[in-house]
DNA sequence: GCCAACGTTGGC
DNA sequence: GCCAACGTTGGC
């Protein structure tokens, strides 16, 4: 069981969202190291820290779970989609995406709050200039976080 | 809207 | 293979 931090921007698909259709894919990943993430290391099952990015608030906003394995990202195929790659074929497809299923909104915890605590400082999504959108979490930051969504509120 | 940081592209 | 130019990300 491995950890994962994805980025979502919430105009696009939100912690709201995914707790109303139960189940997303992760679709519009073009980075290759975040494909070589889901291609290569998610496993179903494994915890996912959901982040709202691109917003008035950034910060972990619930947890979901990887639902699928990696399989073709629809989006690259669809000419009328920002995520449109013309360089890609349905014989060799480029960009992948996982299903990531709800589990459970908490406490929202800002990003400011994040870097208040050493705990988490060697996080990747902390790192000045990172962009990556899906990143590995450590066990013990897992449990670090998933205490601070469970403060002040009993969704568990 | 600004801008730093980063990834990709393409000429050479 | 180098590297400048460009586009994108994403916090502020």
């Amino acid at each position: 069981m491995a950890y994962w931090l994805m980025k979502s921007e919430p105009d696009e698909v939100s912690i709201d969202d995914l707790a109303r259709l139960g189940r997303v894919p992760w679709f519009g990943v073009r980075n290759y190291q975040a494909r070589n993430f889901m291609r290569d290391a998610m496993k179903l099952g494994d915890g996912v820290l959901f982040y709202h990015s691109g917003c008035a608030v950034p910060g972990i906003a619930g947890l979901g779970q990887v639902a699928s394995a990696a399989y073709a990202d629809a989006t690259q195929f669809d000419p009328a989609s920002p995520y449109f790659d013309a360089k890609s074929s349905p014989g060799q497809p480029r960009w992948l995406n996982v299903d990531v299923a709800f589990v459970a909104r908490g406490r929202f915890v800002p990003l400011t709050e994040l870097r208040c605590h050493p705990a988490l400082a060697a996080m990747g999504v902390l790192q000045k200039g990172s962009r990556l959108s899906i990143t590995p979490v450590t066990a013990e930051e897992w449990q670090f976080i998933t205490r601070k969504l469970m403060e002040l509120n009993d969704v568990f």
